[in-house]
RNA sequence: GGCCCGGUAGUUCAGUUGGUUAGAACGCUAGCCUGUCACGCUAGAGGUCGACGGUUCGAGCCCGUUUCGGGUCGCCA
C-alpha cells in the first residue's frame, strides 16, 4: 500500500526494478528542471529524483513531511560514496503525501549544520516527538532497546526468572521521598509507586523462585542530576537463592562484559572486576565511586609531617598525590587548581612542588619537604606533588575531587574503555550528625558481617555490611547486597538504627513475618539501565537515552504532565486541593 | 532548599562605555537554475531583547524583584 521497500536497502542489484518507499522528506535540493530528494525513513535514505513534469506534485512538499513515492531504480551518474544507498536513485513517477509538516519547524531535525545538542533542551523536550527523528538519539532508543533484548538473554542462559512486580505498592519509610498514589476505594489511604522491588524480590526467594530478575522501574521523588533522571527509571533488578556475594557478582561479571561488548566498540573489563573495600576506596581514590580510567591514586603522607613546621599542615591529615610529568606545568596551572580547590571544593589551600631535572624540590612549599619526604612518596624526576591538608573525612573528599580535575585537566583518562570495579564491605552503619544518631548507611535490609554477634558485641559504626556497589568509569552502576535474611537479627539491625520490634512489624510486616516461615539466604543486585545505556552511548545526559524524560523539575513540558485534575477525580480519591494550592501555579 | 550559569528572530548566537532604524549564520517564503547530495545565486518576511519595577534625557546593556531552564551541593535506604 505505503512501500514495498525501506529507504536503506536498495542498491545497485535494483536497478531497473519498479519500487515504492515511503518517508519523510528530509532535504528538497531544487536545480529548477530538476528536484532532489533526500527520503529517510529508521532504515536510511533514497535520494528520489523529481522531474520537471511532476513538479507540482511537490507543491505541498517541505522538510518533515511523510510521503509515499513510485518509481524506478536507476544507477546514478554521479554516485555518492558517502551513502550505503548512493549508488542508485529513484526517478519519481508519482508522489503521494501522506503527512503535510508545517514549513517552520522548531528546530531543524537532522542538519548537518547544526547540533542538535546545542538545541535548548527544554524545546527539544516539548517537542520530544520531532527530536527523537534526529538520528542520535533515535538511536540511543534503538540501542536501549537492543540492551534489553541483550540483558534478558543473557539473564535467560542463566537460569533466572523474569517476574513482574506491582507498582501500586506502599510507602517505605526508609530512603527517598515516595510517589504517592490516593486510593479511591479506601479513603485516605495511599500507594506508594515503588523505589524499588526490594521487599517483592526477597519475597519471591521466600516462595522458593531460585533466580528472579526484571527490568523493573523504579519511582523516587527526589531531584535530578545530569547522570540520575528525575522521577522514574529502570533497574536489572535481580536476587538469587542460597547466594553468596561472589555468586552475584558472577552474574554480573559474566552478563555485563557481553552486554557492553555487543554494543560497543570499546574495551571492556573481563570479570573478575577489581574488589577495593570501601575504606581502601576512600583513602585511595577520595570517593567511593572511583574512576579506574584515571591512574592518579592518593597517599597519605600524614606520619611524614608530623613534626612539620608548615602551620597549615599540623595537625592535619595530609592528603597526596603525585602526578607523573606534572612538573612539565607552569605557575599558571598551579595557580588554578588552587584556585579550584579552594572555590569549587572549599578546601583551604592546594600546596604543592615540582621534583625537578636533578631531583631537586622545587616551587610551592619545597621548603617544608624534605627529601626523606619525597623518597617515602616515590616522587620522581619530572613530578609535580600536591598537598591536601584537612580532617580527615574532608581531607579525603578533597583529595578525591582534585584527583578527578587534575584526570580532566591533564587529559590523563584511559581512552575508549570501560572500566568496571566492586566496592565492598560498605559500613552497616553511619552517624547522623544533624540528629545525633545512628543511621543505616546503604541499605537496611543488608547482612551485616559477622551476624547478630557482631550486631550484639561490635561498635555499631565498626560493623561491616555484605554490601556491595558496582562501579564503571566513575558511575555508580548499582548497589546490592546479600540480605538479612533472619528475623532475630532483623530486629537487631533496626533496633540499632532507632526501631523497635514493632515498627519493623509494622513498617516490613510481610518481609518479617515471611521470614519467619523458612527463608532461603539470598543476595542480589540491581545495575540501573538507564546510566548503563549512557556509558555505552558514551553520553553524559542520562536524558538522552530516555524517549520521554521528565526535566529537572520532573515536569513532563510535551505532556504537561503533573496537571490539576477535575473536582470530580479528586472527590473519587477523597482529596482537597486548597485554593492557596491551586493558585501557586 | 543553598550556590553557580543562562533566557535577544523559528534555531544557534553576537550586541563595545548606557546613545540613530537591535545584527549574523542556519532555517523559512518568493524568483532564477538539469546532476545536486551541507546544491548555488538573488530578494524578502521574521523581534513585547523572559516578566515586572527602578535609576537615567535615554536601558537589550546598570540596579531590584520575579519567572523559566540547565549544572552542582543537600537529597537519592
Amino acid at each position: 500500500m505505503y512501500r514495498n521497500h525501506n529507504c536503506g536497502e536498495l542498491n545497485i542489484k535494483n536497478v531497473n526494478e519498479e519500487v515504492m518507499l515511503a518517508g519523510w522528506v528530509q532535504r528538497i535540493r531544487n536545480l529548477g528542471e530538476i528536484q532532489f530528494v533526500d527520503l529517510r525513513d529508521e532504515k536510511g535514505i533514497t535520494q528520489l529524483v523529481i522531474s520537471k513534469d511532476i513538479a507540482d506534485a511537490m507543491k505541498d512538499v517541505t522538510p518533515e513531511t511523510v510521503i509515499s513515492v513510485t518509481g524506478k531504480v536507476e544507477e546514478r551518474s554521479n554516485k555518492n560514496p558517502k551513502m550505503p544507498t548512493g549508488d542508485i536513485e529513484i526517478i519519481v513517477s508519482k508522489i503521494e503525501v501522506l503527512g503535510k509538516c508545517k514549513s517552520t519547524l522548531p528546530f531543524e531535525i537532522n542538519s548537518e549544520k547544526v547540533d542538535i545538542s546545542n538545541v535548548r533542551e527544554d524545546l527539544r523536550l516539548q517537542y520530544r516527538y520531532l527530536d527523537l527523528r534526529n538520528e542520535k538519539i533515535h538511536n540511543n532508543i534503538l540501542l536501549r532497546s537492543s540492551i534489553m533484548k541483550s540483558i534478558r538473554k543473557h539473564m535467560d542462559e542463566l537460569g533466572f526468572t523474569e517476574i513482574q512486580t506491582p507498582i501500586l505498592a506502599n510507602s517505605s519509610p526508609e530512603g527517598a521521598r515516595d510517589y504517592l498514589v490516593p486510593s479511591r476505594l479506601h479513603a485516605g489511604k495511599f500507594y506508594a509507586l515503588p523505589q524499588a522491588p526490594q521487599q517483592f524480590k526477597q519475597l519471591l526467594m521466600c516462595s522458593g523462585f531460585d533466580k528472579y530478575y526484571q527490568i523493573a522501574p523504579c519511582f523516587r521523588d527526589e531531584d535530578p542530576r545530569a547522570d540520575r533522571a528525575p522521577g522514574e527509571f529502570y533497574q536489572l533488578d535481580f536476587e538469587m537463592a542460597f547466594a553468596t556475594q561472589e555468586d552475584v557478582f558472577k552474574v554480573i561479571e559474566d552478563v555485563l562484559p557481553k552486554v557492553f561488548k555487543e554494543h560497543s566498540s570499546w574495551k571492556v573489563d573481563e570479570g573478575p572486576f577489581v574488589r577495593i573495600p570501601y575504606n581502601e576506596a576512600m583513602e585511595k581514590y577520595g570517593i567511593d565511586k572511583p574512576d579506574l580510567r584515571n591512574p592518579l591514586i592518593i597517599k597519605d603522607a600524614t606520619e611524614l609531617f608530623a613534626n612539620t613546621e608548615f602551620n597549615a599542615f599540623k595537625d592535619k591529615t595530609i592528603k597526596v598525590i603525585i602526578v607523573p610529568k606534572g612538573a612539565e606545568q607552569g605557575r599558571k596551572f598551579f595557580d588554578q587548581m588552587g584556585e579550584f580547590a579552594v572555590e569549587e571544593l572549599g578546601a583551604k589551600g592546594l600546596a604543592w612542588v615540582k621534583v625537578d631535572e636533578e631531583n631537586n624540590l622545587v616551587g610551592g612549599i619545597a621548603k617544608f619537604v624534605t627529601d626523606e619526604i619525597k623518597t617515602e612518596l616515590g616522587a620522581k624526576i619530572g613530578d609535580a606533588i600536591f598537598f591536601i591538608a584537612d580532617e580527615k573525612a574532608q581531607a579525603q573528599k578533597i583529595a578525591g575531587q582534585v584527583r578527578i580535575e587534575l584526570g580532566k585537566r591533564l587529559d590523563l583518562l584511559e581512552k575508549d574503555v570501560f572500566k568496571f570495579c566492586w566496592i565492598v564491605d560498605f559500613p552497616m552503619y553511619e552517624y547522623n550528625e544533624e540528629e545525633k544518631k545512628i543511621d543505616f548507611s546503604h541499605n537496611p535490609f543488608s547482612m551485616p558481617q559477622g551476624g547478630l554477634d557482631a550486631l550484639s558485641n561490635k561498635e555499631p559504626l565498626d560493623i561491616l555490611a555484605y554490601q556491595y556497589d558496582l562501579v564503571c568509569n566513575g558511575y555508580e552502576l548499582s548497589s546490592g547486597a546479600v540480605r538479612n535474611h533472619n528475623p532475630e537479627t532483623m530486629v537487631k539491625a533496626f533496633e540499632i538504627a532507632g526501631y523497635t520490634e514493632e515498627d519493623v512489624k509494622t513498617k516490613f510486616g510481610a518481609l518479617y513475618t515471611a521470614f519467619s516461615y523458612g527463608t532461603p539466604p539470598h543476595a542480589g543486585c540491581a545495575p540501573g539501565l538507564d546510566r548503563m545505556v549512557m556509558l555505552i552511548a558514551d553520553s553524559e545526559n542520562i536524558r538522552e537515552v530516555i524517549a520521554f524524560p521528565k526535566n529537572k523539575k520532573a515536569r513532563d513540558v510535551m505532556m504537561d504532565s503533573p496537571n490539576f485534575v477535575t473536582d470530580e477525580q479528586l472527590k473519587d480519591v477523597h482529596i482537597v486541593v486548597t485554593e492557596e494550592e491551586q493558585n501557586q501555579e
